[in-house]
DNA sequence: CAGAGCGCTTGATCCAGATCAGGGCGCGAC
DNA sequence: GTCGCGCCCTGATCTGGATCAAGCGCTCTG
């Protein structure tokens, strides 16, 4: 069969379409480069997918060589404590980047797993921060991503309920399907409760159980994967601590 | 009076054996640099202090302008939610950089405080940033540094028994102690209890009754904020979890 | 079609740690 | 000295969410 890559991603016009939307666009994106810096910047970045669900992208402890862009699909991040326990990390929707944990130990410290069909723009770290070197805004770039990470790994770090772990878990997915052009008020969560209960560090029956009473609250409508927000004030107002604050 | 900084750290030799140590060392000694390098690193730092214990080293929301080696002394991170309440982020011995987290949103995200007399290494970040990208060993050395605070900040994140977060806290503070050439095996808390507790996302309750049964079993010898580790190994396999896996 | 298996929900019980309440100690001010 | 006030400890009770235990509805397979 042909290319499904090209089926789901047209080359040409879509990338550009993905680009304006990602974490690296900025730099990326013709906005005033140079031809030269461009051609630069292509060279050390490369297409990959599809990755499968339930396939890895890269396992713990394998030696950090790159980070990678999500274009399509969803991966999640986890590590496997002592003996077996799984504790997920982080979920990398489109426009999102995976594997900056990595640079400090220089190798990956967690795996990263497809949640479905997965397609990524690969940069070479060695040849990036080479070119991050040259290019201002490619450094700042990087800085700005890495920063930010610590700031969304302090979030859940906070003691709050559950119900204000559900709530803003629901916000962030939103807003970051709105920032890359969905809708903000209604979308499918691409991971299973369980995992979502992980994340949070609560039971996958807490999570049905909240989800139900924010339902019953009429303050979203669930159906399995799918969500709908209905009073979104009101849910932001319960995810606000956990937020920002 | 004469400069109090003068007397507690005597300006010239005893800024080598600091600087020896801190997280910025490897690229503000002279290691093979040649003088213009060491010299236009010297333009972008600035000694500051005493900070004296409660006085904030920036508050959040602040403008962003400066990183901050911690030289002498502790400095505690934390943000005040919506209405008052305290959440502590983290701690900062001699030799540690606070503020990394402050890049990305370009204001600090957090208040800074003094918990004693402190003394430290600001390093204007905007000159940093243009010095990082002709001399790539600084570049190397944040972009490290950033990467490792992602990983330091999903550490409390798990979830943990009181237990697990007091051994991990306890072997953490230690080893980074012994990182600076202090006894790895008993050293001097420099926070109150409370502070831990919310770090720890704990009642301080429970770190009194945590403590006290680390000692009943002999783990440590506890007294007020001196700490002992007397099993060393014992507390250790506690923290196993939280600290690595 | 039946059956297996997985993901999700719902109800019943349990427990780690929070909260409430009180008391002691150490230190600075007067 | 002693008063006051932080900080720390300890005991008693309470509770949010974990855990245990079904049951339900899918989809996949044979």
């Amino acid at each position: 069969m042909p290319s499904t890559t090209t089926a789901v991603f047209p080359d040409d016009g879509s990338d550009v379409k993905f680009c304006s939307t990602c974490a690296f666009g900025a730099v990326c994106m013709p906005n005033g480069y140079d031809k030269s810096t461009l051609q630069a910047l292509h060279c050390v970045v490369e297409h990959v997918g599809p990755v499968r669900e339930n396939e890895y992208l890269f396992r713990a402890n394998e030696r950090f060589s790159a980070i990678y862009a999500v274009r399509g699909g969803t991966v999640k991040t986890s590590m496997v404590d002592s003996l077996g326990r799984e504790q997920v990390l982080g979920f990398y929707l489109p426009g999102e980047m995976v594997g900056l944990n990595a640079i400090h130990p220089d190798r990956y410290p967690c795996d990263a797993i497809a949640l479905d069909s997965v397609y990524l723009c690969r940069f070479s770290f060695p040849a990036l921060a080479t070119l991050a070197a040259r290019i201002p805004g490619i450094q700042q770039q990087l800085f700005r991503l890495l920063s930010k990470d610590i700031g969304t790994a302090s979030l859940l770090a906070g003691d709050f309920t559950a119900e204000e772990r559900v709530a803003a878990f629901l916000v962030a997915v939103a807003d970051r399907f709105a920032a890359r052009g969905f809708s903000a008020n209604a979308f499918r969560l691409s991971m299973p409760r369980a995992d979502i209960a992980n994340y949070l560090r609560l039971a996958a029956e807490t999570i049905s159980r909240v989800l139900r009473r924010f339902q019953d609250q009429g303050l979203i409508r669930v159906n399995s994967r799918d969500v709908e927000f209905v009073d979104p004030a009101a849910l932001r107002a319960i995810a606000r601590n956990v937020l920002h604050s």
